[in-house]
DNA sequence: ATTGAAAATGAAATTCATTTTCAATTAGAA
DNA sequence: TTCTAATTGAAAATGAATTTCATTTTCAAT
């Protein structure tokens, strides 16, 4: 699937970089599980994305830099990721999970192309407050929330359409 | 998948019932499809849930009233009452497409249960707005959102705890 | 530095929902 | 009734997600 994006956020910095694996290994550690250098590797390329990247695309980059990283270790690193708040899911329900990281980040959601896939980030704290005021209400302990716009961007209402999502 | 839900509406009458058949063939009709027993099996039993279905779940029920229904049959008709706006995806990111039927209902939101999948409907209008608001402000042509909220429900909170989604 | 148990790895296999194929059947217009 | 296009549903295909398992690696305790 295409993946085209506007937004507005620098890459994480050196230090940010440095924080990140920090939070990576207290993790494992806490966990019981071990550092690794192909989970490093994975981190590393991880947060060097700006993307909503799958599973697959994070492989194929994670493996030009060390060729013997398998598909398996990126999926399960990917979810110790997301275990531990560097990663987390955002679905656009084209059938594959994707991930970004949260590192330096607002809050933000997604608005995304039907025609294209190009997605645009934006920013509305009413959501967040609605999902505390809605978990309060019906005495849920909420813990996160999903939300996203679909449509049809510009480009496409001006061009012949073809289906993606 | 467990399915409770909490909500606050009532079943389509007899006079809904018929209407929303009558959308359906006259859908059938303007795409140059036809009218079949299976279809309307199908229709009928679909809007007699108020539940929140997988392909697999209306199709056991479908089956229940004419068991030579196949499964293939009920998948390809949610799709064509998805696109007359009869049905619509409801995605709770637990690996499996549910729909709903629109007939005769506000428009809704659902807080789900990561624990037991208990889904609570609530009505927000403010994100029908935001949808409109950012679908503009980023010149999109707005056409649907998705949002839900997850959590830990009340009940969950006070058991020992079993992941299912 | 060595050892050994526990964890990690990754290729391959499996699972499972979704989607497509296709031969037989059916709807409905002429 | 006849004919053609659409429908059906069983089975196969697809494809992402997940598990398995033999091998390799990590790391804490020697």
């Amino acid at each position: 699937m295409l993946q085209r994006r506007i937004d507005d956020h620098a890459p994480p910095s050196r230090e940010d970089m440095r924080e990140a694996q920090e939070i990576f290994y207290k993790h494992l550690k806490r966990v019981g599980l071990k550092h690794t250098e192909q989970r490093d590797t994975i981190l590393r390329t991880f947060l060097e994305t700006r993307d909503h990247l799958s599973t697959d695309e994070l492989f194929r980059l994670a493996r030009k830099k060390d060729a013997k990283i398998g598909f398996t270790t990126v999926y399960r690193t990917l979810k110790l990721l997301a275990e531990c708040g560097l990663a987390s899911e955002v679905a656009f329900h084209d059938g594959v999970a994707r991930y970004e990281h949260q590192f330096n980040r607002r809050s933000h959601h997604h608005m995304v192309c039907t025609d294209c896939g190009l997605s645009v980030e934006f920013f509305s704290p009413e959501v967040g407050k609605l999902e505390e005021e809605i978990g309060r209400k019906y005495h849920f302990d909420a813990t996160r929330h999903t939300f996203q716009i679909y449509g049809v961007c510009e480009d496409c209402r001006k061009k012949p359409s073809r289906k993606l999502i």
